[in-house]
DNA sequence: TTCCAAAGTGAATAGTTTTCTCATTTTCAA
DNA sequence: TTGAAAATGAGAAAACTATTCACTTTGGAA
């Protein structure tokens, strides 16, 4: 779904341009967490992100990362995900599909990307039907990658067994 | 969506059948977490619980509560929902409409259900194409209520005014 | 280039949500 | 009734993110 490496340096250039479209400083800090995110295909943590930092021997306040990473989101360059492991996780927009959805492997935490027009449309319809103005929306589907599922791994169901009380 | 207060007796059966079923203690706290979800038709967090029992006379630990929700997760009663608040919110399954999606107003925090048997389609097609085993999928659409945009509340777009860099 | 007001930075602190610890209490099967 | 296994709850801890504030940097103006 991502393309390999390429040339980041006109992305940075945009997220500058936005940042002096807003009358704010482009810094040494943030250019580099600009960077660090468009740099990588994957679905980065701000610990990802800083230990990218820490490589390329920069050693910046979490503060800041954090600071930087909202205005890239607000820029609208970079997404924000919640694949609920109880921290957030950026990934840039930068691919030829900015829209896609995710499927997390509940097992090894793969991540895979799919897109679907069939998606948006619905989204609309169900949106219109409520009066609702949508700006974004977000999918993600659970369960097992085929690599988990060919390493033996198994959905294992704890539910109950049957919803009609018998007892 | 939800249809008004019922009889939740007959489910904190159930809860209490399941425990039994996982040779796990039918507890007084455990009974009162299940009936303070199953009687509300709300998206509680677990203030909510906790403020609900409490005007029971009821003070649980904290741990208990975080304790007794995930096992009526894990029994398929109770689903975890998180809307990007922060903080996870709690929705019993007792509806006529177990599967359903949300959309979140981002003014407001107002939450509207909705069904769509599309969606479920489109996960197992788009699953199946890439050997995924999907258990679970969740689908939040984020926007504005028909009441916040009647009171007046716009999306601000704060993002980049143009991709093309032009400097 | 220099100046300087506005804004950013980062170390530490605080806040929030959730989990863990462990002494005490409860459950439930025998 | 008894007792082993498990649950409870108060507080501590953990994990993630946001805030504070003294000091530094940025960038437009002179």
């Amino acid at each position: 779904m991502k393309y390999g490496p390429r040339n980041i340096a006109p992305y940075v250039g945009i997220f500058a341009r936005y940042l002096r479209e807003q009358s704010l400083p482009v810094t040494h800090q943030r250019t580099a967490v600009a960077e660090a995110v468009f740099a990588s295909a994957q679905h980065q943590s701000v610990e990802d992100i800083d230990a990218v930092l820490r490589d390329k021997g920069l050693r910046l306040g979490k503060a800041t990362i954090y600071r930087t990473l909202d205005l890239l989101v607000r820029s609208g360059l970079v997404e924000e995900h919640d694949f609920g492991e109880g921290f957030k996780r950026f990934e840039h927009r930068l691919s030829r599909d900015p829209v896609h959805h995710h499927m997390v492997c509940t097992k090894s935490s793969e991540v895979i990307e799919f897109r679907s027009e069939e998606i948006a449309r619905i989204v609309e319809e169900e949106a219109a039907r409520h009066g609702f103005r949508p700006t974004h929306h977000k999918l993600v589907i659970f369960g097992l990658s085929r690599e988990s599922q060919e390493s033996g791994a198994d959905v294992e169901y704890r539910g109950i067994t049957c919803p009609i009380e018998t007892t």
